[in-house]
DNA sequence: AAGGTTAGTGTTATAATTACACTTTGTCAA
DNA sequence: TTGACAAAGTGTAATTATAACACTAACCTT
């Protein structure tokens, strides 16, 4: 089948930045190319965009058919059209990020005969077209946005402790924060509910439990709370 | 000529929301459409992307074509690709947006046979596509940016005064603040070069004017200064 | 029973924010 | 020339937010 314009066209492509937290580390979720071009390479995951799709279905299918992830928010980040990004033509792409909970959403780590794994952050290596730089645009939102708007509980367990809330927010920002100030200040701002529960099987004093309070948080941002830390 | 590719494409296109600043009062420019669909019908200035050029190029190009408007500062704002915002077919669109001082910019009012006018916010029409969702969207990423970046000094002359800086971040915002907080607030900021020159032509007491010191700025932005109002 | 590990908690000093009103300076018109 | 008008310009006090800081309690392990 054949397609024809009478003006050129860029190709359009939605790829997935998805953040993931494991053991108290922050991963990314990548799949390795199995076509040229950067074959064998890892990359984000993402494909091209079909007509009548909204592009957000894009993202979301092709993180699916590549990962086997469903289900997450996504929100987008940023559009690359630099004509030069892929080798072999003008491909305009939309990223999206997302955030997960690596333990409660299981990826198939072999899909559309595609390998997918969680990298730390840190470590991941060259990545196929421009996709580095997606990822530390990525990277950047994450921390900027976690500063003002309590993200960020999509990547926790549902019940948690403040010290993996704490935990996680000293990994994004990247610099130690005291525990008694960032407990008044997360009690204070009133979006969790505080459980019957406490951890289980840890080798010390187990820790109180915590959920996100989705309703109150929602009352909050309505009233135009600062969540600042 | 014709472009046949094997899978269909969405078309590609780049809008603008310029937001100017004229005797206080906040206007957005809009173009008159000469073509169908929606002939006749204000629009956000924009056109399709070309193959091999940049989406901000796109935006730009197509922004100088339009309006006349040329050298402006674009932001990248959001990526829409509801497969039904053109009722023709699948267009996705970039929308940028721009600041410019409104009295410095000369915009021919026809080009390509096509009007072009600002419009107060409170009194854009109906738009054509889904622009006016655009706009409303650009209007809030302005609110929301306001708030912690000193935007907005490209919408003033290059000399202003206090009240002027006070009026604009008072219709962005959409809410009075208290003239002497906001003086100490913006003049401990560091970023306005207090000259010798007041205003004239005033029928009372001239103030003094200020100008925006990119300098002082750029010093400020990397130490990671805040600067919510 | 002792040692190890994290949980949990308050206070004080400093800085930022808010609320608030009068005098000064200049223009304009009677 | 003077009186009325309009906006400029300025400081303080109360409140609230932030930052720095250290010990005891609880529970597990050996």
């Amino acid at each position: 089948m054949k397609y024809t314009y009478t003006h050129p066209r860029p190709a359009v492509t939605a790829d997935c930045v998805v953040f993931g937290l494991d053991d108290e580390d922050l991963k990314v979720l990548l799949i390795q190319r199995d076509n040229a071009p950067f074959e064998g390479c890892w990359a984000l995951p993402g494909g091209f965009a079909r007509v009548g799709e909204a592009i957000e279905e894009t993202a979301r299918r092709e993180l699916a058919e590549e990962t086997g992830l469903k289900g997450v928010f996504l929100e987008q980040l940023y559009t690359f059209g630099d004509p030069h990004r892929d080798p072999r033509e003008h491909v305009i792409t939309v990223a999206y990020f997302a955030l997960v909970n690596l333990a409660a959403h299981t990826v198939r780590p072999d899909t559309d005969a595609r390998n997918a794994a969680w990298f730390e952050i840190e470590d991941v290596p060259e990545l196929a077209f421009d996709h580095n730089r997606i990822l530390q645009t990525a990277c950047q939102r994450l921390r900027g946005k976690i500063r003002y708007v309590p993200i960020g509980f999509e990547l926790l367990p549902r019940k948690f402790t403040l010290r993996q809330l704490q935990q996680l927010y000293e990994k994004i920002l990247d610099r130690t924060l005291d525990k008694r100030n960032f407990r008044k200040k997360i009690l204070k701002m009133d979006i969790l509910a505080e459980l019957d529960e406490i951890e289980t099987d840890v080798a010390h004093r187990a820790a109180r439990l915590y959920s996100f309070d989705k309703r109150k948080y929602d009352r909050m941002t309505e009233e135009g709370f600062n969540f600042e830390l």
